[in-house]
DNA sequence: CCCCCAATTCGACTAAAGTCGTAGTACCGG
DNA sequence: CCGGTACTACGACTTTAGTCGAATTGGGGG
């Protein structure tokens, strides 16, 4: 059969060993690549029939799970699966919980890839081996709850929540999804209802804890004084 | 002249090292030393007319980023120069978007050292020089530039600044800052001017790109009153 | 078939955010 | 002493954000 299958990385090398391994398992695959998140958006709207995306998380300007939450809103039947160099059980975790059909680490390596991948397009659900197994920390608990938040999230609103992220006016955001105003206000206010926050700024506040570094965090912040 | 130089570090003999380098170049120097966080603070009490901070970040508990962020908002006008172990370009370009108008590496020789001192008393702005050299990614160049642009804030707009990325409404900053909602709206302009966005969301979405975890600015912006 | 529920949509209203002009103050060089 | 400059502060507007109630649509059960 003939799948589209769509890579997005912004290593060119990296894409091209991608494509090589999928190509290994999968002969009349055809390969349709963009290197950041706006490519991305542009391919999906030019190649509306795709199979499969194989998604980097660390693209330029980190919006990787980002990405993620706003293809849930406007590709929600698109399979994804997240290619990451991180491959720490949080970052996982939040990555299935954004709603990717699969994860692999950059580290795999190729027959696991070709494995995964034509795991995916048969669809099924392809974690990584050995997630579960595992105590969750503090982190990985609020990064979850943080997660499953954004999967109340309806797909209009994941959209709304999407152009939220990149820091668009409700009027801009109205005119590139074809509706009113007043109904992308009606949209935000029941985003920040199950985000629990506030305000819009607030809400990008949440999302930017989204793409934290997990390992960067350091210690708690009392004995500053 | 004289000058008075703090030195926080929690090796007393690199502390020894700096303060020779320093006074190589800087006859009348005199050294005031904190090895601690907690001992900064206590020094800059006793000493309001430090004219240099010389700033370690590898202090015990790792809050050299949590001191960084909270010298801005209580001492402003305080020169810092960060020097740090790790001089990766992630972590100099963190400190420069937190205010240090130096950075040197704990590798630097005696003579850099001594001609970045002079230069930041002279009130110049020196980052590394490898920052130029081997810096040509399109991510750095964009980072260097918004540090650049975060060290044009004054000491109010930054402490403003510091409440909008908890998300604060104007009304609360006001009330936190002890001055009028409308003056509060006034900073806000001209921050966002200054960072080059249109609102507050997207200033929150740059502090983001330069911070990562959020949290590590937000505690000490807490306490400052 | 009808009812219910959820999603989407919108208009009218209130609250918050942001702009513009202006004024006081402190500081610096001539 | 005086003019320029930078920071801080505020009031009056305009624009944007967010809430509330309500109408519409498109499925599932009973």
């Amino acid at each position: 059969m003939n799948y589209e299958v769509v890579i997005v990385d912004d290593h060119p090398l990296f894409r091209a060993a991608l494509r090589g391994a999928v190509a290994a398992t999968c002969a009349n695959c055809e390969f349709i690549e963009a290197e950041n998140v706006a490519g991305l958006f542009d391919t999906l709207d030019e190649h509306p029939h795709t199979d499969l995306l194989l998604l980097d998380l660390n693209l330029p300007g980190a919006y990787g799970f980002c990405a993620l939450a706003h293809l849930r809103g406007s590709h929600p039947q698109l399979p994804v699966i997240v290619v990451s160099a991180m491959d720490d059980l949080r970052t996982v975790r939040r990555a299935l919980a954004l709603g990717a059909q699969g994860f692999m680490s950059k580290s795999a390596d190729a027959a696991t890839i070709g494995r995964n991948v034509q795991s995916v397009l048969r669809g099924e659900y392809v974690p990584p081996a050995g997630l579960g197994a595992n105590a969750e920390t503090e982190a990985d608990v609020d990064a979850l709850d943080l997660a499953q938040r954004l999967a109340q999230l309806t797909a209009q609103q994941f959209r709304v929540f999407g152009m939220l992220c990149l820091g668009r006016l409700n009027k801009h955001i109205a005119y590139e999804l074809q509706i009113t105003e007043a109904t992308v206000k009606a949209h935000m206010t029941a985003i920040l209802r199950k985000l629990g926050v506030a305000n819009r700024t607030q809400a990008v506040l949440l999302a930017g804890r989204l793409l934290t570094d997990p390992r960067e965090i350091r210690a708690p912040l009392e004995e500053i004084e």
